[in-house]
DNA sequence: ACTAAACATGCGCATATACTCATATACTTG
DNA sequence: CAAGTATATGAGTATATGCGCATGTTTAGT
């Protein structure tokens, strides 16, 4: 293929709604916990310090996002990272912030 | 460093603001017009299909987000890509999307 | 100075969604 | 079967935001 052709409409809302899932403090902070590895719901809430039934709420947002895998075993729901282009997605997102930052504290340096 | 430090919540609150400024259509449609080279508004209104008012603001909130750049001649405003690593960026979720796709029509196909 | 062109913005409406509270569901154990 | 635990969900509220309409602002030309 010579050149990329633009998305469909279809196409963008699907890569807009993917954005979206990402755009909530409470749902990277979920991210950034399981980056370490599988969690239930319980030690989820704990460290995040969030309420259970809007730790739940993310975390089913997440998944049908299929961002986020889900096991049931027994009582207890396990989640984990399904979408390996996570990690990629926010080091690219950190990592731009930081050239502003940067950028952004050299022209107050002047 | 040995490990990563999980981020600050003024941190995930930039990270989350980013991925919302990215989780528009009508924003991912003059991101991806743009690609092509500087533009100025009137060429977005016509190419993107959208009201003058509304285009506008868009492009008010992706400067603002250091998105894009602005650079004003005469009359005409003219809008670029400033954060290269957009490209990435939604190239990195296309490719995750697909992936989707690819394994949701391989269950449908058993 | 007047007019027109290109772009930005104030305002109101409609919708989406994050949050809390209470309750429901699923599963385990006695 | 009863009680307890882990998780999910329905309902209601508050806030945010995309869009359209009208108008404001800046710049160029006559």
């Amino acid at each position: 293929m010579a050149r990329k052709a633009p998305l469909s409409d279809a196409a963008l809302e699907l890569v807009a709604r993917r954005f979206a899932v990402l755009s909530e403090p409470m749902r990277l902070r979920l991210i950034q916990a399981l980056f370490e590895g599988e969690m239930n719901v319980n030690a989820l809430v704990e460290v995040t310090g969030g309420t259970q039934a809007n730790i739940s709420r993310h975390l089913q947002t997440l998944t049908q996002a299929s961002v986020l895998a889900r096991r049931k075993e027994g009582l207890q729901v396990f989640y984990s990272i399904a979408d390996p282009s996570i990690y990629k997605l926010c080091e690219l997102v950190c990592g731009s912030l930081e050239k502003q930052f940067t950028r952004h504290a050299e022209s107050l340096a002047t």
